[in-house]
DNA sequence: TAAGGTTTTGTAAACGTTTACAGGAGAAGG
DNA sequence: CCTTCTCCTGTAAACGTTTACAAAACCTTA
């Protein structure tokens, strides 16, 4: 590897000339910055960016941190991040902590040890107050989806008119009892939404609550069981909720286990993207995740760039998609 | 943030003693070395990896990039990676290319930059051969799927034998003629599996080529744009080859657009999965990429600590699925 | 042509580590 | 008690940059 020295040999000038030919062209003499250059090209020289960082204590880097890279909504969000970023010149460091607070934890001290510039953030649902690491270094970052009460900026999406929207779909189909399979009420989404379900469901008649509500984690495996529980239960339903996709998508492998003919049998709705392949497509909710990326993405810029001010809070509200929507388009 | 000279001070001995505290414990004497760990706890140290990196040229971290980080092939091949490298101690950073050779240099750049020991490496399609940035560095990598015929170990499907498990499975179903939407010719992968379908299907006689073969980008819009193109010519085929699980899925959508009901009036074949809640299910060879990707970062780990054997080459058997296979678990 | 100003340059310190080297302290052996 | 050896320690240089500062070079202008 090519050294800023080596370059300043070629071009016979000092280090710092070099330095400033590539930092601040107006101030270095045309002639020298033409030698310089010269050099640059002939030596094929780069700047090490680990030395920089080490002075300028800055890296153009930003972070993007997931629970779970295998998740349509937070691959979303990571475009969308990307989006912005590919503007701003910044590079992009993708992390997966696979919901696990510990990776999170091993992850945020390798960023910060990277001098990372700032994170667009997804915590671990088990964590409900900021992680030790972030509260110590007043690091930029903007959360996603999922947030822990901090004074940071948060993009969120309306998750009570997101399952607002989904039960009324159903009553409007004429379903008398719906059930919910839900996440788990420890964490603020799963909350929200269950929430959201308890306060429509039951307005007049609180005595369905423990029938008709199950909670779970997040998890395609939590979904197969809840759905199948309910129905080895054998309450009467006629529809089904899920609050999330891999919620969704459990119940649906669960369903389809045990003989039952989604939607004939049994509607299920989904609050996020299940796949776009399934059919006959399942009435859902999508969250505006590509959006929701980019938007925290241009918030954090702002805060690197020296923003101060109060925290924000956007909620993008969630778009619902039925059967009829495909029908119209094919 | 604290540094070493801190915790020097703290425990009133140089840096230098911390630094071995940290490295090299046997090298200081036990007193110390309980002095100075109680220091870094109480500062709440935590060493700074950009300085360490500019003098150890180490990052103790790899890379895994791949073009496209929302297709499951790739994903399942960063998973199989995080599994390794978990064990081992190393971080590793997710690139997402968008297949662009532009964005991949420009990834690389910043790669070799910070110092990182090793790639995983999907390259961008229209790369034929080595980045000038990985030739000029010899940095240690491994191809999986795709590669560019240097001297690297690559982690490869078994692309014929693919091809050949989903061909003979339509013939063994009776159908009679058989249309490939395939890759591109430019790229390996598309080639072997475009070859692997042209030396099955046209051994006895080769008139129908042009007609039953069609090839384009690996793109859902590439695989749409080509099935309704089939389509639309009217041309007689009672069943459709995808070589890839994008191509497979923009097929889907042209054949549902145009009313044709799958698998009863086409029948539809697919290399790589294509997402498990399609029903009927779709007959597709699914690629061990997880076990692709951990045993790439195996051999990548291999490299890093020195070994310099020659390039191995390993192929992976993919494994068919059919609508039986379901049936036989529902 | 000398004084003053402006532009361009190089020297050297700094960022936070690691590590070669040399020196000091103590133990062992004569 | 002196030598030698071992073990531990600190000093200082190095990694590849950036940048404050001062010096040098070049213009203006009187």
């Amino acid at each position: 590897m090519k050294t800023i020295k080596d370059v300043a040999a070629v071009a016979g000038v000092s280090v710092a000339s070099v330095s400033r030919a590539m930092n601040n062209p107006s101030t270095v003499s045309p002639e020298n910055l033409k030698r310089i250059n010269a050099a640059i090209r002939k030596l094929g020289y780069a700047p090490n960016k680990i030395a920089r960082s080490l002075k300028v204590q800055t890296s153009k880097s930003v972070a993007v941190m997931v629970p779970d890279i295998s998740n349509p909504f937070h691959l979303k969000v990571i475009k969308g991040a990307e989006s912005v970023l590919a503007a701003a010149g910044y590079t992009l460091f993708i992390m997966d902590t696979e919901e696990s607070a510990e990776k999170e934890a091993r992850s945020l001290r390798d960023l910060l040890d990277r001098q990372i510039d700032g994170l667009v953030y997804v915590p671990v649902l088990t964590n409900d107050r900021l992680p030790p690491i972030l509260s110590a270094n007043q690091l930029p970052l903007v959360f996603v989806d999922r947030f822990l009460g901090t004074e940071h900026d948060s993009i969120r999406g309306n998750n009570a008119a997101g399952i607002s929207m989904l039960y009324r779909y159903l009553i409007a189909k004429g379903h008398r009892t719906i059930a919910l399979i839900g996440g788990p009420d420890f964490s603020q989404i799963g909350r929200e939404r269950n929430e959201a379900f308890r306060s429509l469901a039951f307005q007049e008649d609180g005595s369905h609550a423990q029938a008709l509500m199950r909670t779970g984690d997040f998890t395609v495996e939590g979904g197969y069981r809840l759905a199948r529980e309910l129905v080895l239960s054998g309450v009467a339903m006629d529809a089904v909720l899920a609050t999330n996709n891999l919620l969704g998508i459990g119940a649906l492998k669960a369903f389809r286990e045990l003989g039952i003919r989604v939607p004939i049998n049994l509607e299920l709705a989904v609050f996020d993207e299940i796949g776009e392949l399934v059919d006959p497509p399942i009435p859902h909710v999508r969250q505006q995740a590509f959006e929701m990326g980019a938007q925290a993405t241009r918030f954090l810029l702002e805060r690197i760039g020296g923003d101060s001010g109060p925290a924000r809070t956007v909620l993008f509200e969630p778009l619902l998609f039925t059967p009829e929507h495909y029908k119209k388009f094919s």
